[in-house]
DNA sequence: TTGACATTTAGCTAAATGACTAATTATAAA
DNA sequence: TTTATAATTAGTCATTTAGCTAAATGTCAA
């Protein structure tokens, strides 16, 4: 019962729900691109994930400087991302979110660091 | 997005969980039987009806004194029930709450008082 | 090795939440 | 009508939680 709350927990809230979205139809995504998304700091951003790990719903794959996240889904998690999917589909804010994403992963690293920190930082 | 959201966090506390697991396996039950389960304050026992209330999970039917609770189950929440029920088979805490409930729905209103309020009142 | 950067952890504050008691409303019975 | 009871609402308090900043950790590149 107490997996089944913890999950439920993590679930039931909206920038970790966002996540979850995103997750589900980009696939895989490192954390700075979640920071990204959600516009938090990176230390909030972690602090989901980080919860959203603990429960078992995603997975995580460090390279090099990078952490990359994915949905856990083989499992008894299938049926409840299912639901959630058909429950959000055509959500405005995960719309906007996807918008978001395809530009995220479309752009070099320097370019999220400029849209970050503001023009006056990564001179090229 | 905020439906969703509402239905989820209105289920991730342990409590109005047990609600949801007791009203899928009893179908209906009173406000006072609840209370008598999760062994909470009358009061206590209503709000979180009132939170299954309000975000669609429960329907509530009103018979004199008494209000009736159950599932609304047709719908988009149907699969969620569904991952709820598969998820949580077997849980101990359910386990032991369906025995009490067979024990709460099988006694008089009478005895039900009496083992809420003591021995001392409802004398026969 | 030093510096830069991605991520996480620690510590803090403000807001949300669950519990209680007391007060209120609605209904049935004396 | 009065009294008792079921349920809800209001008000209070303690706990939890999401956000931040600052510090710590780990990795890459000069």
């Amino acid at each position: 019962m107490e997996t089944t709350l913890g999950r439920l927990k993590a679930l039931s809230d909206k920038n970790r729900m966002r996540v979850v979205a995103a997750l589900w139809r980009f696939d895989e995504l490192c954390a700075c691109q979640i920071t990204e998304l959600l516009q938090v700091s990176g230390a909030t951003a972690s602090r989901h994930l980080g919860i959203l790990h603990k429960v078992g719903l995603v997975d995580s794959r460090k390279e090099g400087r990078w952490v990359y996240y994915k949905l856990r889904k083989p499992e008894a998690s299938e049926p409840l991302f299912r639901w959630l999917e058909h429950s959000l589909a055509g959500a405005d804010e995960l719309v906007t979110d996807f918008q978001t994403l395809k530009k995220i992963v479309g752009i070099t690293r320097e370019e999220l660091c400029r849209q970050q920190r503001g023009e006056e930082c990564c001179p090229e």
